[in-house]
DNA sequence: GGTCGGACATGATGGCCGTCATATCCTCGG
DNA sequence: CCGAGGATATGACGGCCATCATGTCCGACC
């Protein structure tokens, strides 16, 4: 509880992080002076739709979904792992919070304050690039997104979701590739646009036939190349069997 | 047809350009000595998926759609008119066009080399911030698309798009609004993710109900009043009376 | 230990809409 | 002047899936 472990853990931080890892320690320790960091527990909310954005934040430990929260059902936008920055926009427009940010794990964030924030932005132009290659994966993320929620079948989009699961956080054991990411079905409903009982009929399915299991806190796909049929043969046109 | 037409229109594009208009004379001037102008037809590509991009561009007259063309069905991600730069996410990464950018009407793009253009933003500062606002823009249109396409029907997102469009580029005139934009029914049917015949049987219905009416490369509202009860009311549950 | 809430699961039903087929109108080119 | 192609329009049919209902399991909390 010393500020000197803070102080070393926030430290530690800085040092972690993708954007600041290429600076000089001296810089470094400059930001760790001025940041600080909030742990999060499962299902807390970082903030609210409409809150204004006070700090620019990136994710140091654990994982985020930004989720916007309908009367009758949510869209989760998109989901933010270890070293990226969460909330960009918001801060740097100084515009509120369009979308709700939860933690879906337990989660630490790095916290520092919009002024401080600007004033490094000032003093050095390759923060500016960073945010815009942040921007940049946002966009193509996006659009792969429309690209899934367009026409296709549940079931369609659902093993899309986890071949894209797959490639950013898979890790190959000998059961298959395991996806250490901790999702409820509902959680799974609300990022391919659609309801609690369709993507527990799919999930369901998929367990009995071996496709995908879910575990503690994880899912494993025994074999890729089978969700990758399922992912490409769903709302496809019967194109005719000359065609 | 003379070399100084051609520099007097470039000059005059790059002084009505939004990104440009801050600028001291002197630094218009250079840019318009680096920019060049390049016209399309409707219908005409600006470039192709995948395609290396050469240069940066900015729409300065006309409209532009960025479609991502599947083999059976198009998604329209993204519409730029006037001022707006397209196709930033892929120069500035000098990644391959990630979808097509075709011509909705006659248009004109300033054309400025990749090159040239890094130089600029390395010695204007402002020109980073600039990317960054179009960036933001683009995520924002993308994620208030992503609701609009998740569950809903497909009157209720048909209304959301006109109303969509009415607020960036609607005119008022005394028989109501005025959208002056020519859009086939296929490619409302691409901006809302649905089929030809489903958007011609919502558009031919409201032609008749008078909801929005289809001119010669326009449409008209008579009363947006109307078109938001049918946004709203889509697939909502009966939300009460007072919520 | 009992209760309450949340996550997961499964069946029945109805409607939206994607698909296919057909028809009209208009433009363009030979 | 006629045929081809494209945009618009309308009807029939069928399947996916949202909705509603019901039930089980399990952990949390008193």
């Amino acid at each position: 509880m010393s500020g000197n472990d803070q102080a070393q853990r926030v430290a530690e931080a800085v040092r972690t992080v993708p954007m600041f890892r290429g600076l000089a320690p001296g810089a470094q320790s400059h930001i760790a002076g001025l940041a600080t960091l909030r742990d999060f527990r499962r299902g807390e909310h970082l903030w609210h739709e409409g809150d204004p954005p006070e700090s620019f934040t990136i994710v140091v430990r654990g994982r985020v979904k930004v989720v916007k929260e309908g009367e009758s059902s949510d869209v989760i936008y998109e989901l933010f792992g270890e070293g990226e920055p969460v909330g960009a926009i918001a801060v740097y427009n100084f515009m509120p919070y369009p979308a709700a940010a939860v933690a879906l794990e337990p989660t630490t964030l790095l916290v520092l304050p919009r002024r401080d924030w600007f004033e490094l932005l000032d003093r050095n132009p390759e923060f500016a690039r960073a945010i815009i290659r942040e921007l940049t994966r946002l966009v193509l993320g996006l659009t792969r997104k429309l690209d899934e929620m367009r026409g296709q079948t549940v079931e369609t989009r659902i093993a899309q979701l986890f071949l894209t699961l797959a490639e950013r956080i898979g890790r190959d054991t000998k059961e298959g590739t395991e996806l250490p990411i901790q999702l409820t079905r509902q959680e799974v409903a609300d990022l391919v646009g659609t309801t609690v009982e369709s993507a527990i009929r799919v999930l369901s399915r998929w367990g009995r036939e071996g496709v995908l299991l879910t575990g503690e806190k994880r899912f494993v796909i025994p074999s890729r190349a089978r969700l990758r049929e399922l992912a490409g043969a769903g709302g496809e046109s019967t194109r005719g069997p000359l065609a």
